[in-house]
DNA sequence: CTGGACCTTCAACCCGGCTTGAAGTCAAGG
DNA sequence: CCTTGACTTCAAGCCGGGTTGAAGGTCCAG
């Protein structure tokens, strides 16, 4: 077993979170309730380990209570493979359509930086649910929903 | 001019948004005070049209404040074009950050719903803020941070 | 013995992005 | 005239994910 010598504040440097944020991760049931002594928390570096995993989790877009699912899978073993299964089952899909917008809006982002046109069209971010369709760049034959007068500098 | 002759509710239908969502965005700035007719507002098409603006900047991950800031720049003509440019410029990073993030994610997730591995490693997940070093999948040979037990069906 | 650093709890607050509910107004139709 | 339905306002509530503040405990060094 590992000793359990961290305090909170050391934890909470360690993984850069306030220590109020931790003690919000217990209430919620995302960390287990740690060992005490003289009535303070004291943590494992397996405990490091876990809030590593949540803010992984949390940064590719897991929720908290995902996340917890997520640790109390790791934690079961056998029976909960299947759980995790689910979850990135359920997950994938949502992800998936993530990076569509955010590929379509990275696109049209990069050509209001970048290039040099009197007129921004973002017309082809309107094609009824298909920001992706945004390939054309600056070119604008058909009627603009969205014009953008951009002077080139 | 366009004539406002649409009420709340047929709006509301045409963006599919709750009436409430259209009132919130007015008191928020986001949409200008309408016209009104014995009290009531009407809108014309344009608004429809700057709602689906809107939406698309939302769904883009942009805040109701930065759609807002993306619509008075289109209002306001040439000096608003600078604003815009700075707004995507700063807006960029974070979308590329958010594609890594998600992409990442996404081998993860795929790895867990479809490899039959006894293990699944997560290790690769943690390399210090890279979690697009993710490209080996199930391999192994380094001390996995996270270790799952993915028993194939 | 005192001060300061660190810990504890609990309740309250903040934020964005709305929704809900109560209470009132208005025009049209039976 | 009365009801119906869509509108109006304003305040309050909800959700996730925490932060903040007050009031107090515990330890160690000087």
């Amino acid at each position: 077993m590992q000793e359990a010598n961290l305090t909170i504040g050391e934890v909470a440097h360690l993984v850069g979170l306030k220590t109020s944020a931790i003690r919000y991760y217990e209430s919620v049931g995302v960390l287990p309730e740690p060992e005490r002594e003289h009535g303070q928390r004291r943590y494992s570096t397996e405990t490091v380990r876990r809030l590593q995993v949540i803010d992984i989790a949390k940064r590719a877009g897991f929720s908290l209570d995902e996340a917890r699912v997520l640790l109390a899978t790791e934690q079961a073993g056998s029976p909960a493979h299947e759980q995790l299964r689910e979850l990135a089952q359920r997950k994938l899909p949502e992800v998936d359509a993530l990076i569509d917008r955010a590929q379509a809006m990275r696109r049209w982002l990069s050509t209001a930086t970048g290039c040099g046109c009197q007129t921004l069209d973002v017309c082809a971010l309107f094609g009824a649910q298909a920001p992706s369709t945004l390939e054309q760049g600056c070119r604008s034959d058909d009627a603009p929903i969205l014009k953008l007068t951009l002077i080139p500098s």
